[in-house]
DNA sequence: CGAATTGTTGACATACCTCAAGCCCAGTGG
DNA sequence: CCACTGGGCTTGAGGTATGTCAACAATTCG
C-alpha cells in the first residue's frame, strides 16, 4: 500500500475525454487525483455489500465486478469493472452500499476519498456533471442487462455480454478492433447472465462452432462482429459513448 | 395541455424530505417548479427510446413504467415508475433516451425543462446533490432487478415486485400497512419480471392460495408480510428510504 | 348491451438445470 | 523433472421450471 500523487489514471481521463473537451486546470485536477493505490490479487472483495465507505475506488488496471448475493447463496454478477471505471462512485450520495465490489484478474485499485470527491464537484461543476453522468451510464449499463435476462435466450445472452466487454475495452484502449484479453472464466459468466457455468459451455460452443469468436484462455477474438452483434441484439446505444453534440 | 406554476408536486418533495430536511427556499424552489402539466391515458408513450428530450418528467398521478423493447419485440419493463419519481431525469446528462417511458394507468405528468433543473442545480448544490441521489437509487433499483430476474424463480420473483411496490408506494403516501391500490395487469407483471403471462398468473395463485396476498382488480392486500418479503428475499435496504445520519 | 381486454385453465414442448464424471492445463512441491 | 493437485472446461443423461398454444371465463368499458 503507498501513497501517490501522480497515478496512472488515464483511462477515466480517456473516457471523460470522449465526452467533452476537458479544460486545463479540470485535467490537471484528475490527472493529480489523490488517491491511495493498492494491488489487490484476484477473487478478493474491494468493498463489501453494508459497507459505509468514506472513499470510492478507481480501478486502474484488472477487471473486477460489481455482485450480489442471494438469500440462498446464488451471486449475480450487476456488472464488470473495466480500468478507468470508478464502480462505488454512488457511495458519493448513498451512504450504505447495497453491492459488493470484488476483483475477477488481480488489480490495481486507487482509492479516492469522498472528501476529494465532493471538494472537486463543488469547485469543478463540468466534472461534476460528468461523474454523475459516468453513474447515469451505469444505470443504462444495469437496465440493458436487466433486459439481457429478462428476455433474451442464453445464445444471445453471452453474445450480448461479449458485445458489450469488448466495445467498453475498446473505449478505453484496452483493446484491438476484434480482439481483447478477458480474463473472465464461465462461472463467472454464468452469474452475469443468469445462467448455469454448463449452459454458458454449451453456447460459447455453439458460439465457436458458428464461427463468429474464437475464445481460449485469456483471449478473446472475434471472427464475425456482424453475426455477433446481431446474435445479441446488441445496439451500443445504451453505452453512451459518442460525444456530447450541441443539442438540436 | 396547460400550464401551471403552482402544482401539486408534493410525492417528490416528500421522497426528498424523507432524506434531509429542506431549507426554506429549497422547499420554495421545489414548490413552485414551473412545469407544464398534462394528462396521459393509459398506455401512452410519454417518450420513446431514441428521442432527445430538452425536459423531464415528473409522475404527478398515476402508474407509468420504464421498458426497452426487443429486436425480436418482446417488451422488458425495468422499472415502475410511481408518484413523484422523475423517471428520465438522466436524460439531463445523456443525451439520448435508450429506454421509453409508458403510461400504465392514466397519468398527470409535469414536465420541467432541462434549463430550469439545471440552474436549480447551480444555484441550489443540495438540491443538485439531492437529484443526483435519486438517479442513484433508481440504479440501485436496475441492479436490485438484475438480481431478481437473473438468480430467483418466478414465484420469488413477483413477491418480490409486490414488495417493492408497496414499500416504494408506502414511501410516498400511496399505501396503508398492507394495502395499496396497484392498477397493474398480469401482462405488465410479466414484462417486468421476465416471465409469461400465464406463468404470472399461476405464480400469483400460489401466492394466493398461500395465503400470502389478497390480489383483485386494482387492489393489492398482504395477508402475511412477513411471509411475503420471505418468499421474495426481499431487503427493502436497496431502495436507500432511510435517512442520512451522520457518518460515522 | 356488445366488444375488448384481462384473467384462468389444460396439454404439450423445450430451454435450461442438476448431478456426475472425466479432461485439460498451470502451478507447486518433492 | 515429474507427480500431484486444483481450478476451470467439457460432456452426458435425466429432471423441472417455464414457455407455447389454444380455448374459455370474467371483467371492464364504451
Amino acid at each position: 500500500m503507498r501513497l501517490s500523487l501522480v497515478p496512472d489514471n488515464n483511462r477515466l481521463i480517456r473516457k471523460l475525454e470522449s465526452i467533452f473537451t476537458l479544460a486545463d486546470d479540470e485535467r490537471q485536477v484528475l490527472e493529480n487525483l489523490p488517491m491511495q493505490v493498492m494491488g489487490i490479487k484476484a477473487d478478493q472483495d474491494i468493498v463489501r455489500q453494508g459497507d459505509r465507505p468514506s472513499r470510492s475506488c478507481l480501478i486502474l488496471s484488472g477487471f473486477a465486478c460489481t455482485y450480489k448475493v442471494t438469500a440462498g447463496g446464488k451471486r449475480q454478477i450487476v456488472s464488470f469493472n473495466l480500468p478507468g471505471d470508478v464502480p462505488d462512485l454512488q457511495s458519493l450520495h448513498l451512504q450504505v452500499l447495497d453491492t459488493s465490489i470484488g476483483t475477477i484478474s488481480p488489480c490495481r485499485v486507487g482509492f479516492i476519498p469522498h472528501e476529494v470527491l465532493r471538494d472537486i464537484c463543488e469547485r469543478y461543476p463540468r466534472l461534476a456533471a460528468a461523474f454523475w453522468r459516468e453513474t447515469l451510464i451505469d444505470a443504462a449499463i444495469f437496465r440493458e442487462w436487466v433486459m439481457n435476462v429478462g428476455q433474451r435466450e442464453g445464445y444471445q445472452r453471452i453474445a450480448h455480454v461479449l458485445c458489450e466487454l469488448l466495445v467498453r475495452l475498446r473505449a478505453v484502449g484496452l483493446a484491438e478492433d476484434h480482439a481483447c484479453d478477458l480474463p473472465i472464466t464461465q462461472g463467472e459468466f454464468a452469474d452475469a447472465i443468469g445462467l448455469t457455468t454448463v449452459h454458458v459451455n454449451r453456447m460459447l460452443q455453439q458460439l465457436r462452432a458458428n464461427g463468429l469468436i474464437e475464445l481460449k484462455g485469456d483471449r478473446l477474438k472475434v471472427l464475425d462482429w456482424d453475426k455477433l452483434k446481431a446474435a445479441g441484439e446488441f445496439d451500443p446505444a445504451y453505452l453512451h459513448l459518442e460525444r456530447q453534440e450541441a443539442a438540436a
